[in-house]
DNA sequence: CCAAAAGTGTTGCAATTACACCCATGC
DNA sequence: GCATGGGTGTAATTGCAACACTTTTGG
């Protein structure tokens, strides 16, 4: 998390030590109930909400860039990380970037560049819901997780950026790699189905869906179930291969 | 094109015009015999080949640089341009570029940024052949189409981003926007086969690939068919929506 | 014993694949 | 006339979507 001491000096010198104009935004999605998640900060007096974000080291890449970003905000470090889409409109409206500095009371030159036009590089990171810790900063009051279809009033052009996000998670759902990381350890059936509904935006068919997951061969039966609901107890799965290998 | 005085005051004035660290690739690809091809420009005085590209200017959005970079390279404006991924490692070796530049003999300060670090914002366009005049510039002798499976020796990670341009290229093969703009206006079956064979790296089979594109109802037949083959004449065909209304 | 959720199997349709014959043309 | 490529139809398979009944559990 940032520090106070790191923002007061910012404008000082860290700012020297990042590419100028760059920036990386993650959309971190969380599953819980049945509802698709997106980790949002809200801004210091604003009424206004923003993607986690971070700069680029001059000597960093930008998927270093974009991890660091996640472990700052989830303290996760092992998460599945995709980069799917540059955004470098004209219409990002860094000028509101002015209004949160002026809030939280930071000196900022006129001219310094994250006042200006800032090119960013958006990242999609899935995460297990209940192992994150949301962790706000200087910057911003608080760390929530929103419902990705019932969005606050997003800073810039984030909202697009959870959209563009979104549809390549759905593009990209095929893979097994995304229920596993977006799922604890151990799960049901019907809780893999909601996710899938979830991502899709549409309801599946509860036996076409169990059959096809069955038949792909990834998911392995455990002997519990997980009992306490207030109906018949469903079996547990976890997938075969094992969570690290799947991360990236 | 760019002029002998653009390059020759490059880094004295116009680098100052530019976002640093930040460029654009473009992978131009077009279609010609059975072989899906690449615009490369040829470096001067090195065995090395490279993307077409340029640098994105303070109040210019990438998706306009690289449409700027298009119209430089094929004199074409209008051609279906499309972003698809951000190239931000650190093996970039941009050392490369210096040889370059002392072999056209431009003067060029150590710590300037093109030398250093730079991150690619990787395109491509998609362009008919027959339409390109392939034009080279100061740095580079010569400007030519080159088979997508049988790649010189490239600068940088350009090998990198034309495997991912494929990669990205062969997911969206489904949209009929691709043919269009890689083949000419009027086509035959057979043409519009081996498009699609060249691009997704397999045989198809030809009665069920003419039944399917018939069914689709996307092409119109024209009453001419193309003479001069050594065999029976094949239809001609076009897309029913017009060219115009498919680009982007 | 009833409501509500979980487990399982079958059937039909639609889309894809495999495959064979005739036609036109140049040599 | 024959080799080569272009045009067309049909049968088989496969994958997907629709659908009904039984079991378990808490109240």
């Amino acid at each position: 998390m940032l520090s106070r001491k790191y923002v007061e000096t910012f404008f000082e010198k860290d700012i020297a030590r990042h590419i100028p104009h760059l920036s990386v935004d993650c959309v971190i999605f969380g599953f819980h109930g049945a509802d698709l998640k997106v980790l949002l900060l809200k801004w210091k007096g604003l009424d206004l909400w923003a993607l986690p974000g971070g700069y680029v080291a001059r000597r960093e890449s930008l998927d270093a860039a974009a991890q660091k970003v996640l472990l700052e905000r989830t303290g996760l470090r092992r998460v599945h990380l995709r980069q799917f889409h540059a955004f470098g409109g004209l219409s990002r409206r860094e000028g509101s970037a002015r209004q949160l500095f002026a809030r939280v009371g930071i000196k900022v030159p006129d001219d310094a560049w994250p006042l200006h036009r800032v090119v960013s590089i958006g990242y999609y990171a899935l995460v297990d819901y209940w192992k994150v810790r949301p962790g706000h900063d200087f910057l911003s009051d608080s760390c929530m997780w929103c419902s990705t279809d019932d969005l606050p009033p997003l800073a810039f052009d984030h909202r697009d950026v959870v959209r563009v996000a979104l549809r390549t998670l759905r593009e990209n759902l095929a893979s097994p790699v995304i229920e596993a990381t977006l799922l604890p350890e151990r799960f049901t059936m019907p809780e893999l189905q909601r996710l899938h509904e979830a991502i899709l935006g549409r309801r599946l068919d509860r036996r076409n869906f169990q059959k096809r997951m069955l038949e792909s061969g990834i998911l392995e039966r455990l002997p519990e179930r997980r009992t306490g609901g207030a109906h018949r107890a469903a079996y547990l799965y976890r997938f075969k291969t094992s969570r690290a290998s799947l991360v990236n």
